[in-house]
DNA sequence: GTCTATAATAGGATAGAC
DNA sequence: GTCTATCCTATTATAGAC
């Protein structure tokens, strides 16, 4: 067993090792300049380790560490992502509280910490399958949260499939639409339309 | 006046000057391998120009390439959905061909040609402004080709103003998915749920 | 406008001492 | 496990001939 008292929900505070510290770093830094933007001596030096702690950790490479720095994004935003849509009464409700929260989390950022998973995945499309892959499991981790939920408030089954794969899009997109364009507005109105979007689906007992 | 018989739906066939070429090139290689993934020298190769002949249209260096690429990139999806949009009976049913048509791109391309401005745009989030700025321009150029059409449909003005903002997130964040999950569903999802969303805008003479 | 050569720097990755 | 030094290649950008 670790050492006691942590948080799981957020970043584990104190002692944290040098290989943690590593993916940490990767992750936000891929995260605002992508993966290519992102210079393993830039990751090191914001680490706090050396680049032979690097290569020692991930003899992979650059590569090897973005498929760990994906994973970390991942559980992160599925952290996030399961206390939303357990703290609302409803899915729907969800939704909106879902978008303002990312909405939160960008505006603070000043617009420049957006998906953690899609900056890094992106423009490796071709060349990196281990990175895209890592990417399309984040995107169905996701999926599956929204979908339990949607399930959860007796939405049948292949309408909460359905539904669960739109609400990721739109949230990715509406964060995408939101960072570029530096305002909330695309958030919130996602929130809005997603939510009445799933009130059509509610379990209305017939169509 | 141009040189005569070109088709303006597409990109325009025989005499095609240098600086063309090379918008063309950057704009296609940044849609696939993104800002940073792309080098200026690989970019002049594939326009079949010289590294002087780039720097003497773009004194700019690559930043200013990037803009330009965006603004073709632009131009090459707000034709596209001109015409999709123009093409169906109703916006529900356009939706629905939209999303069909990004599928198709993305399919044809083995999934690596995605959204021309968003793998540009992103990664370069806080350093380059005119990037951004050009990013933001595209996605509100595109965002009032659907509210025109919208209107045209006789939906309430602050109605399609919202909607817009979801069609335009929706789709990019759809493709998103579909691109990194390497599959048409999120596509295809996302554009018959957007169809029932508007269809709950409809002119219905009241609520 | 086009070409070649080159400057100046930064990139990923490795070797080997400690 | 950590550190420093280094190799090799690629990068952006410029200079100047033609």
């Amino acid at each position: 067993m670790k050492t006691a008292e942590q948080d799981p929900t957020k970043d584990a505070e104190r002692p944290v090792g040098t290989r943690e510290r590593i993916v940490r770093a990767a992750s936000l830094l891929m995260q605002r300049q992508g993966y290519d933007g992102t210079g393993i001596k830039q990751i090191s030096t914001e680490a706090g380790a050396t680049l032979g702690s690097v290569y020692h950790f991930f003899p992979g490479g650059k590569q090897q560490l973005a498929v760990a720095a994906i994973g970390h994004g991942e559980r992160e935003f599925a952290d996030e992502l399961r206390l939303t849509l357990d703290g609302a009464a409803d899915p729907a409700q969800a939704m909106i509280d879902c978008a303002h929260r990312l909405a939160e989390g960008l505006r603070e950022s000043d617009w420049i910490e957006g998906c953690p998973v899609t900056s890094t995945a992106l423009g490796t499309a071709g060349r990196a399958p281990d990175i895209q892959e890592a990417a399309a499991a984040a995107f169905a981790n996701w999926r599956d949260l929204v979908y339990a939920r949607l399930r959860r408030a007796e939405i049948a089954d292949d309408d909460a499939r359905d539904l669960a794969h739109t609400v990721i899009s739109t949230l990715e997109g509406a964060e995408l639409a939101a960072q570029v364009s530096r305002s909330e507005r695309p958030l919130l109105t996602a929130g809005r339309h997603l939510a009445q979007l799933i009130d059509l689906y509610g379990p209305t007992t017939d169509s």
